[in-house]
DNA sequence: TGGACAGGCACGATTACCTCA
DNA sequence: TGTGAGGTAATCGTGCCTGTC
C-alpha cells in the first residue's frame, strides 16, 4: 500500500522497506548488486513512502535533501504518524546521516542506546503497569480517542501517539473478542436448552399418542384442539369451547397441564 | 452540484516479540 | 536449556467518511 516501491536515489542506491523484505522486517539488500541504501530526506519526504512506524526515523538522516522519487505514492497517509515521526526526528536532530548496511543499521551516534535499534528485529515495547492502568482507565471512559486525547495521553505516558492509538485498537479488539465469546456461550446454552425442550416435547407427544391408543374415548387429541395454558403465552385454539378436549402444555414443566381432562392422566 | 482524490481513522487479520510454565 | 503456548504490541490491507478541488 504505502511502501511498495523500491527507492532509487540519485546516488544509485536502493532498498526495499524492511517489512517487505521478510517477516522479521530485517533490512536487506539486493544480493545481486549489494546495493546499500542511503536515505537522504526530510521527514515529509520520507513519510510519503513509509509509515513512520514501519521505518525507523533513525534511518533518516538530518540532511535536508529533497528526493523526487519519494513522492510517488498515491495513498500515503502522511499525517497518520506525523506526530510520532516528528517527535523522533526532533530527537535525532543531532544525528548524522545513517547508513544501512546488509547487517543493519550503522549508527554514527550510538551514545543513545535507546534510540539505537538493530532493525533486524522488531522491538517490542512492554507497557509498564502504570501505563496500562492509565490506558485502562481511559478506555473505561471512552473506547475511542480523538486526536487531542491521544496526544495528551501519549504525553502523559511518555509514549508515542501511535502507540496509544494501537493500544486502543488492540484493546477494542480484545473487548470485542471477549464479548463474542460471551455471546457464543449464551447461544450455546440456549441451544442446549432448546434441545432439551425439544426432546422433552417429543417424549410427551409419544406418551400422548400411546395414551390416545389406550384410552381413545377419554382423550381426543388433534392438532386443532391442542391449546396452551395462558401462562405459556402460546397461542391456542380459541374456537374450542369444549373444555373437555383442551390440553395445555407449560414450557419448563416436566408434565403438561391438562385442562378438563381427568386427573388420572397426570 | 457531482465526481475524483487524499487524508484520517477504525477494523479484522496477521505477524512477531516476549514471558512463562 | 529448549520449547510450545499465550498475551499483546505492532503491522498490513481495506473500507468508510469527510474535506477539498
Amino acid at each position: 500500500m504505502m511502501c511498495n516501491t523500491r527507492l532509487s536515489l540519485s546516488l544509485g542506491l536502493s532498498t526495499t522497506p524492511p517489512h517487505q523484505n521478510n517477516k522479521k522486517g530485517k533490512l536487506s539488500t539486493n544480493d545481486d548488486n549489494q546495493e546499500l541504501t542511503l536515505c537522504l530526506s526530510t521527514s515529509s519526504e520520507c513519510t510519503n513512502n513509509y509509515d513512520n512506524d514501519r521505518i525507523n526515523p533513525q534511518l533518516l538522516g538530518g540532511v535536508n535533501s529533497s528526493v523526487s522519487s519519494f513522492s510517488n505514492t498515491s495513498s500515503v497517509k502522511r499525517e497518520r504518524y506525523a506526530s510520532s515521526f516528528e517527535e523522533e526526528v526532533e530527537n535525532l536532530e543531532t544525528k548524522k546521516v545513517l547508513l544501512i548496511s546488509p547487517k543493519g543499521l550503522i549508527d554514527h551516534n550510538d551514545d543513545d542506546e535507546e534510540d539505537v535499534h538493530d532493525y533486524g528485529t522488531r522491538k517490542k515495547l512492554r507497557l509498564t503497569k502504570e501505563q496500562s492502568d492509565v490506558l485502562e482507565d481511559s478506555f473505561k471512559e471512552h473506547t475511542t480517542l480523538n486526536s487531542k486525547q491521544k496526544r495528551d495521553l501519549a504525553r502523559r505516558l511518555s509514549l508515542r501517539p501511535r502507540q496509544v492509538e494501537v493500544w486502543f485498537q488492540n484493546r477494542r479488539a480484545r473487548t470485542k473478542l471477549k464479548q463474542t465469546e460471551v455471546d457464543c456461550e449464551i447461544l450455546r446454552k440456549c441451544y442446549e436448552d432448546l434441545k432439551d425442550e425439544n426432546r422433552r416435547l417429543n417424549k410427551e407427544i409419544q406418551e400422548l399418542k400411546s395414551l390416545k391408543k389406550s384410552q381413545p374415548f377419554r382423550v381426543q387429541l388433534s392438532a386443532a384442539t391442542l391449546s396452551m395454558c395462558q401462562s405459556c403465552e402460546r397461542t391456542y385454539n380459541g374456537g374450542a369451547t369444549d373444555n373437555s378436549t383442551k390440553i395445555s402444555f407449560s414450557i419448563g414443566d416436566q408434565k403438561p397441564h391438562f385442562y378438563g381432562i381427568p386427573s388420572q392422566i397426570h
